[in-house]
DNA sequence: CGTCCTATTGACTGTATTCAAGATACGTGG
DNA sequence: CCACGTATCTTGAATACAGTCAATAGGACG
């Protein structure tokens, strides 16, 4: 195996919302059904460098203003991102699945507090590894360049839903969106699975819980989606819900 | 001069939203009442590098999936970045003023459209070139990233704003973030020039040009601000000004 | 089986948008 | 330099949309 990564590889070009500094190659092998995620954690320099933590559900793993020393990416389960506020308010700016890295945003402080979820498994790195890493190897600078321009422009996705769509709108993309972090087109019969609940889904779409209920229940009701259970969705009509998703409906 | 820059330099904690990539040298020497922007510019590896360019206001220096050749730095005059909509729809995602660099987002085309809001001169650069650089200097690549970390951090404030800020709060953190950018601590009697109109204003904070308006009417008439010109601002009470930003008023 | 937490629905309220009318500023040409 | 025409900005009134408050329903877990 090589100690390099291909960065790259091709940028899809919707539904990638948000910060998460992810690995399309990782995202790719979830697509295909791969049962392990790949990426930087088979990148030779990186391989055996980090803990794995377990950290459970509503845990803080670090918080906005804490010094960063480590960079992290998920194995299993989900992470947020957010911004809290003093008073209460809180806006997530993105959902870590596994495979993603978090916790690169900044070279001194965490500019962001990050939560879990789920339960989730988390590996652990030393930044001053990554950095040292940056240093000795143009082919994983490279890599590490890419994912933040991957970061920023999915904020700027982030950006333009919150400003300028509607809340129909705004949930179906999350869903499209969600869909497609699992590897699936968003075809008819396809199923996602949330790991985030309805509070959470609210606070990245800059929305109140009861509106995001309120979307969910009108996609449901004209057919676009049914809901097995409150985390499961699944794609009854899939031209409706893209066309919803563009504000043609 | 060296031919390198710090890039340690301390980040300023509010009122920097937006994905600019901003040089806080810069910054800071216009803070200190230099006339000239420095920076990057005087890095001697980029000195003498660039093509001067006048942009007439309203003219696009690149397309949303134009090839990304060039990147850009503002020397006069104003840029908006944004995500533009087949129905119209617009969201401003930054505005680029003297010192800031642009074009850097994404690897292979431009995922933001670029206008002049007023008339403009920009420097481009080569991207191979900058690449070129990034390879050669430690130093260099550095800088890069610590900009591209500031992107990213502003980003997450603009997120939050559109998410969870009132509006009110959002067109008060607005003019103190316009304010900060042009050097000025946001204190009486300070004087801020809006190179922007109202209708981009409304398009940076996901409002209309009336909830703008209607926002500025409220400061002026609780004495918070006073508006000579409509683009020129002059702080009356930075007391009042803070709270509103802040939601205790 | 009961408790707790989350989700859903309903009724009402409040805020930002829309539509429309005026006012101000700006650039052009006389 | 002034007069005009156009852009932009501001204000007003009515509407629509999402938020708030409150009550009910559903699930997970002991």
């Amino acid at each position: 195996m090589s100690a390099t990564l291909d960065a790259t590889h091709s940028i899809r070009p919707r539904y990638i919302p948000g910060y998460a500094i992810r690995d399309d190659v990782s995202a790719e092998s979830r697509r295909k059904g791969f049962a392990d995620v790949e990426g930087w954690g088979n990148v030779s320099v990186l391989q055996n460098a980090g803990t794995t933590l377990k950290v459970e559900r509503g845990k803080t793993i670090f918080r906005d203003g804490d010094l960063a020393e480590f960079s992290y990416r998920v194995i299993g389960g989900a992470v947020r991102l957010c911004k809290l506020f003093p008073d209460g308010r809180r806006q997530i700016v993105d959902f870590c699945l596994p495979g993603d890295f978090f916790g690169f945003g900044s070279p001194d402080e965490y500019a962001l507090t990050a939560e879990a979820v789920s339960d989730a498994t988390v590996i652990r790195y030393s930044r001053k590894h990554i950095e040292h890493l940056g240093r000795v190897s143009p082919d994983f600078r490279d890599h590490l360049m890419a994912l933040l321009h991957r970061g920023l422009s999915s904020a700027q996705n982030h950006l333009f839903m919150l400003g300028r769509q509607t809340v129909k709108e705004r949930v179906t993309s999350f869903l499209l969106m969600m869909l497609d972090r699992q590897g699936r087109a968003g075809e008819n019969g396809d199923r996602l699975d949330l790991p985030m609940g309805r509070q959470d889904i609210a606070d990245y779409l800059g929305l109140t819980i009861e509106t995001v209920c309120r979307a969910l229940s009108d996609l449901k009701r004209n057919g676009a989606i049914k809901a097995p259970g409150t985390r499961e969705i699944v794609v009854t009509n899939a031209t409706l819900l893209r066309a919803t998703a563009e504000g043609d409906a």
